[in-house]
DNA sequence: TCATTTTGCGTATTTTTTACACAAAATGAT
DNA sequence: ATCATTTTGTGTAAAAAATACGCAAAATGA
């Protein structure tokens, strides 16, 4: 059973929600980074329950006074330091016993970050936050392995038709980076040849002038995205395309 | 401010869910229906405030014990008894002032419905439904057009990856019939013979003898969606692709 | 100097998409 | 019955996109 106080705001309307059963609901970041060639992410790891000593995705509850938006911000912001990520919404999952406190629903979100960005901050020194591989992930609490592997398909599905694949990667990229990354978000090898045909066709990558020294081999020219012409040609009707 | 008894279930768990505020959260449905050449939604027009006079999309308030899926059908059942349709989440909205009476989330989801299937069953008296052509449609309630938009481009891009039309269709149906849908989904016309090769070739058609007959030119042919056909193609890596 | 590695760009082939032609099967008017 | 009309069922050719693959240039290090 549940008794409220309706707030003063909310009393203005007569037909009241007071009467309703309410579930709490948390906002879930699916934090993906990308280091070494591996794609990567972000996990807390919990001390209280339930699932104590589990690694479980980056959340928190929802504040009335917030957008889910605000509340992923918030959540990133406080729990890991992360600012300004590219953030969409991925799913909502509300499967009764997904949590064994009660009725929890989650609004789950993805972002992609460039881990070499940030030093990761640990808000709250009774959490352990780690970049975990995609490729090893520990075992995970609640229904947070489920939530990413949803996240890692809309990812690669996604980065075939948006650009979004650059907010994983430092400003300035060489082409084979950029086609490293794709492969391991797509999880198949490209040919080198056709891939650097097809990004340029795009002409959303801008030239800078600069290559990438130090390597063992002929330096490789770098490239950074171009957020600019890439708007003013979603303007023109222009599909990406990878 | 809140104040809440914990029910026995929930206070099995010490770390309980008490503390935080929460939302309510409804279920919204987007109910696609196609008809004499005209893709409409199913709306309800509201008697009660907020949005008196208005008409909305079919939507309740989710129950603690039901899951998302399970709230629609109630909420389709009970308002328009409509049962077993095709559905699927769309995205849940979470803005702060789509709903005067305070904080209310709503998880949408999209249904399709062959409406010759149904007589529509009003299931309070207190409201009045209705196809309404989405050529067409009338000031809606609360942000229930710009819900109703987001779900009309997400058929858009479903149909052309997986064979959703035929929920909308008659068990068995032409392929000019199936074109003409095409057409009013993507808002684009298409070629007649290009059209028959595509959906052809991917083999989830299977013919049944019959004839369109009655009209005033050569019958065409009625086909039907093999699902079993489809669900084998599926195993096999085969992807659907209008 | 030369073998090695990786880059940058090209061309040929295959596959997919698009454009368009025409006969067959029904109807209704003469 | 004949013929104009409408819509269906199936072609084939051209254009575009995707794929496969060749090779010289620019660095390194032995």
């Amino acid at each position: 059973m549940i008794l409220l106080c309706v707030s003063k705001t909310q009393s203005k309307v007569n037909n009241d929600l007071s009467q309703y059963p309410r579930p709490s609901v948390t906002v879930d970041c699916v934090v993906f980074g990308y280091d070494t060639q591996q794609l990567s992410v972000l996990l807390l790891h919990r001390k209280e329950e339930p699932f104590a000593n589990h690694w479980t995705l980056l959340g928190g509850f929802l504040r009335l006074d917030e957008t889910f938006e605000v509340a992923a911000e918030r959540i990133l912001s406080s729990k890991a330091g992360l600012a300004g990520l590219y953030l969409e919404q991925l799913y909502t999952f509300g499967s009764l016993d997904r949590d064994p406190r009660g009725r929890v629903l989650a609004v789950s979100y993805f972002a992609l970050v460039n881990p070499r960005q940030y030093n990761l901050v640990v808000g709250n020194m009774a959490h352990d936050l780690r970049w975990c591989p995609l490729s090893d992930l520990p075992t995970l609490g609640f229904d947070h392995q489920h939530i990413i592997e949803l996240a890692r398909k809309r990812l690669a599905s996604k980065v075939t038709y948006q650009p979004v694949g650059f907010e994983l990667l430092n400003e300035k990229f060489t082409i084979t980076e950029l086609q490293d990354l794709y492969e391991r978000i797509l999880g198949q090898s490209l040919d080198r040849r056709n891939f650097y045909k097809k990004i340029m066709a795009t002409g959303v990558l801008k030239a800078t002038g600069e290559r990438r020294e130090g390597l063992k081999s002929r330096p490789a020219e770098m490239f950074a995205f171009d957020k600019t012409r890439y708007e003013q040609l979603i303007e023109e009707g222009f599909q990406f395309k990878i």
